[in-house]
DNA sequence: CTGTTAGCGCCTTCAG
DNA sequence: CTGAAGGCGCTAACAG
């Protein structure tokens, strides 16, 4: 900066200000000192900025992983919403666990970003807490940071999973299977919840089995399921990796669906459409959950305050009947 | 760092040595500081840091979007190699528009990133280039910038298209079509190189489509196509998108695979092993091309020189024999 | 082993 | 409209 401003023959505070247009500097100058700029290949240096103005213009993202393509929309979608506010991201993956949610929520903050959007780990209780993080702003997409009093999105879990049993019971099925991914995932409990109100409403036992995050494990689990006399007419697949391995397993055994079994998957995916049949599902809101929280915390950055109050934004399903249930009833 | 110092009754060079740990700092005083900084959950600001020692730890992730599970993987993968460097990422995304490729990567030097990994844009020509960003390292991944000196990893394009149509050649097909996605994509033209040899080394006649990246432009494609006297036998998928868009058009068209057209994909994917059937592709190393690409990177920054000779890094790809070409011949 | 001085590149504040 | 001084939080270099 100090050589644009000597090749200009002006100080380094006009060169600044041609920068940052706050202030009219007469328009002579202003082009003497970007044609300097134009031939020094001069750029201005964010990191010195950051640090003279106390904010870094930087957002963090911390997702467990990019892996599964829920994860990567939010990401792609909070990275784009941030560009359009002149922000830049940083991306970290915290692996679904909370040690290494905090340590890079503190790289973060370290960093100087002025605000989180995560979605939590899962697994055990989450340290990023206003106690540790004081004045950060953080918004948590997908569930919430249990007694935190962040901003948070969600989608109508528990009322999709309804959605999609009741689809299955129009459909005449009395016993339907729910597969669930682990017990403790917030997700994943409050669908089961959907899942046990709708079979208890319709006066239906429930059947639950967990795990089965591998394809080797699900095939396991449905020869022995279906080596029992009365199988499930019907799987409700609690995310999307189980509804593909529950997918891929019946396939295999060449049980037919939805003939032998009628299926349905929480969240949508890219190729849900073109299995054979193509899968009926639940699906959720992912860019707009993700624009929606990536809003949320940009106005909190405006508003230079912190929301205290944890506000939590509910987003609708919809079911997407394809034909992984036969006809309508 | 003032207050830390203050209370630990040191000065703040004690307490910058005892975080840094690169001079000895006796154990007592050492001591006082770490129940200073416990006290006041001191966090040193990187940002200061970073502007004194004149390197960000941090590096820079330009991709096209993370929706394609193929960038998404990369990301992921980088992210996590960076971590292990004690590197920090920022990503975003030129939506294959050079432009904003080139915005972004000045946005990112602006803020002093050591180096950038990049998936360049491919329409037009790139402008990143050492002339625009003198001595900043970068690698390319999946395709090189034309004419830049940067290190670049890709894969056997070229082999592992003649991989793919050979398979649909020894399975006896004569007509085998070659789907692309856009004449002008680096990878694109060179799997149509590698068709194209394959071809004429077996005496066949080539005939390729271009477009269809929709669901919709692919069944319209596909509808006309197999309208014709003669349609192909057998189908050679440039890359993951068309192989999807294929597979759905010739389902819904209830064109049989492997019965009535064969089919190859180019680049493996989570659900082409549970299509019915499922979908035998040439697959590339996609993790090992980001962590080389990443690992290339970090040597350059060891070394602190940038490479000038352009080292490009070919990895091999891999046919996967599944279902959509029927049995081994 | 520890403290002092100076400055990284920029912008706020105050003078001109 | 423009420039000079000072300091953001930190650490390299030097001194003690």
């Amino acid at each position: 900066m100090n050589d644009v401003a000597k090749l200009a023959g002006v100080g380094t505070m006009t060169v600044s200000r041609v920068l940052s247009g706050s202030v009219r500097v007469s328009e002579e100058t202003a082009k003497r000192v970007h044609e300097a700029i134009a031939k020094l290949n001069y750029r201005p240096n964010e990191v010195a900025r950051a640090l003279r103005e106390r904010h870094s213009r930087q957002i963090g993202i911390l997702v467990p992983n990019l892996l599964d393509p829920f994860f990567a929309i939010c990401a792609h979608t909070i990275s784009e919403t941030a560009n359009e506010h002149g922000y830049s991201v940083i991306i970290a993956t915290h692996a679904a666990d909370a040690d290494k949610e905090f340590t890079e929520a503190s790289r973060m903050l370290r960093r100087q970003v002025e605000g989180l959007i995560v979605i939590p780990a899962d697994e055990g209780p989450s340290r990023i807490t206003p106690a540790e993080f004081r004045n950060l702003p953080v918004v948590t997409l997908d569930r919430p940071i249990e007694g935190s009093p962040y901003d948070t999105v969600v989608v109508e879990n528990k009322f999709g999973a309804q959605l999609g049993v009741n689809h299955l019971i129009e459909h005449g099925h009395k016993r339907i299977a729910f597969f669930g991914l682990s017990r403790t995932m917030h997700t994943i409990k409050l669908r089961y919840e959907g899942y046990r109100e709708a079979m208890r409403h319709a006066g239906l036992q429930t059947e639950a089995y967990y795990g089965n995050g591998t394809q080797e494990e699900m095939l396991t689990a449905i020869q022995s399921i279906f080596a029992g006399k009365t199988p499930p007419t019907a799987i409700f697949c609690s995310n999307n990796l189980i509804a593909r391995n529950a997918f891929h397993a019946l396939s295999y055994m060449q049980i037919k669906i939805p003939e032998t079994v009628a299926l349905v998957g929480f969240d949508d995916f890219e190729t849900a459409n073109i299995l054979n049949p193509a899968l009926t599902v639940v699906r959720q809101p992912i860019t707009e959950m993700a624009r929606i929280g990536a809003t949320l915390l940009f106005s909190q950055l405006r508003s230079k305050e912190t929301a205290v109050q944890g506000k939590t934004t509910v987003l609708p399903v919809e079911l997407v009947v394809r034909d992984s249930c036969g006809t309508h009833p």
